[in-house]
DNA sequence: GGACAGTACATGCGTGTGCATTCAATGCAA
DNA sequence: TTGCATTGAATGCACACGCATGTACTGTCC
């Protein structure tokens, strides 16, 4: 890649640290408030959310693991074991794949359905107010130690 | 506060994975560049960058940890044992500070700011490809595991 | 001065993550 | 069919994180 003026590059680290900060506190009050309230942390929840619009979607059909995994921005170990938990707070069931053995198939649970649809009023609101008005929740600005 | 409309909603959420993906993959390839040629961590390289702005702007004072806390996206005990790494590193060195003897101030070592100079072409570079076209790096856009 | 709330930083602990590796199943080629 | 590279997922391990707590220092109020 070709060299940056020093304004490009001024641009590009600025864009960055917005990036970070908007990250931050999002992120940040996501993990709190779900994991509070339902026992859920942000990428659970995200998890979660796939499965439903895979549901709905697809007439039903469960999702494999390995087409959840693009889309959740996770390392490939890090989903396995989210989905473990999710299984083990029985929110989630793993069943083999027929088609192709290597493959596990996730159906959400009436209880993982439950906790989605409950969750998710909260996981809005936190949205509009850490990407929403551009003001950035001071107590998630820098996450409370 | 307000509930939201479902197309505002959807916006949100659209917005939401835009960064999250924009994100993921900036921090996973900053982390896996600068980790491999330079032995840096991503908020690493940016608590280096915070020291070298704080030092040359403000006639080579040194900057306290209850100062740097805030710019930086990580909790209080994060940002001690980052320092503490920085500093088995030979790149921070640590001392009291005599106006207020709780606090801490941070000084860069020549190797400190040498690392930061060096990994800093590299670091803008990964922000041009993952910020910059718009499109992502496949690559670490799913982390690989 | 002495007691006490508040602040700055460090540390014990549990947990989530990524990397490397492992194991099972698949697909292909000889 | 056998042999082998590839793929999907699970697991051992090290590490960075956040929370709760501990320790040292400051400032205030009596």
């Amino acid at each position: 890649m070709a060299e940056l003026d020093s304004q490009a590059e001024a641009g590009l680290v600025a864009q960055w640290r917005e990036l970070l900060a908007r990250h931050a506190a999002a992120a940040c009050m996501l993990d709190r408030e779900l994991g509070d309230r339902f026992g859920l942390g942000m990428s659970e929840f995200e998890v979660l959310e796939r499965l439903v619009e895979g549901c709905d979607a697809g007439g039903g059909h469960a999702l494999r693991v390995s087409e959840l995994a693009p889309t959740v921005h996770l390392s490939q170990s890090a989903l396995s074991r989210l989905i473990a938990r999710l299984e083990k707070a029985g929110l989630v069931t793993r069943a083999m794949c027929e088609a192709d053995r290597r493959g596990i198939v996730l159906t959400l649970t009436e209880a993982g359905r439950d906790r989605y649809e409950q969750a998710r009023p909260l996981h809005r609101e936190v949205l509009g107010l850490t990407l929403g008005g551009g003001g950035l929740d001071k107590s998630c600005e820098a996450p409370p130690d």
